[in-house]
DNA sequence: ACAACGTGCAACAATTCAGTTGCACGTTGT
DNA sequence: ACAACGTGCAACTGAATTGTTGCACGTTGT
């Protein structure tokens, strides 16, 4: 793995890595789009806060925002998505043959 | 999401959210099975170094340890990762309809 | 023109994180 | 018994994160 590719797929971990930035990802997949402002409503965090974690969360390229008038819409950004969960999916596939040399070196009593 | 659900997957996401921790967990899914010594070998920091960022991973459950002798083997454990991994399809899936409510509020100008 | 609203920027405080070093303890092999 | 080795614990530093507040700027509708 290109020392890049880590960093950027360490940067999508990290960023889903908060629940506030999480609870953020799931209300834009469930809205589609939404202004700092409006995310921030009834939440117990500040505006200013709502917009650095979106800011993380933009850095990271999961979450891309457009001017509209006087407000700022920020949406979801799919492909870091789907990139994070080729590499799980990949952890997963070796899963049965790290298991078995787990067992064997341990077993070895 | 449950609230300790949302908060566990949190503490996944964030776990590998770190470039060092990131290739440990492959270190560990190719080999099976090191002792933190072992897996500091002819790494940039310290031995402590790398036994807190196998804390990190095992607080998250996505490592486990047993002792052997006078060593300590760490080794991977898949569950959560399976979890992460449904996760991430879920907002995948959501992803279509999510785009179309995008394009419908931002492109009516 | 102007009041209202959403945004952007900057400074600041508190907390957490990553990494180091030093040393004590338990296990192993000779 | 003892030297060697891997581990565990604690204290400490520096940097990054999370959150706050205050204020200035651009856009909008009346």
């Amino acid at each position: 793995m290109s020392n890049g590719r880590e960093r950027e797929l360490a940067d999508v971990f990290a960023a889903l890595g908060d629940t506030t930035r999480l609870a953020l990802v799931m209300h834009l997949l469930a809205v589609g789009a939404l202004s700092a402002t409006n995310l921030a409503e009834g939440q117990a965090i500040s505006r200013q806060a709502i917009v650095k974690h979106l800011q993380v969360l933009e850095a990271a390229a999961l979450v891309m925002h457009q001017r509209r008038g006087k407000e700022v819409l920020y949406a979801l950004d799919g492909s870091r998505i789907a990139e994070a969960r080729a590499f799980l999916d990949a952890i997963s596939s070796g899963w049965d043959q790290a298991l078995g040399r787990l067992k064997s070196l341990v077993e070895s009593t």
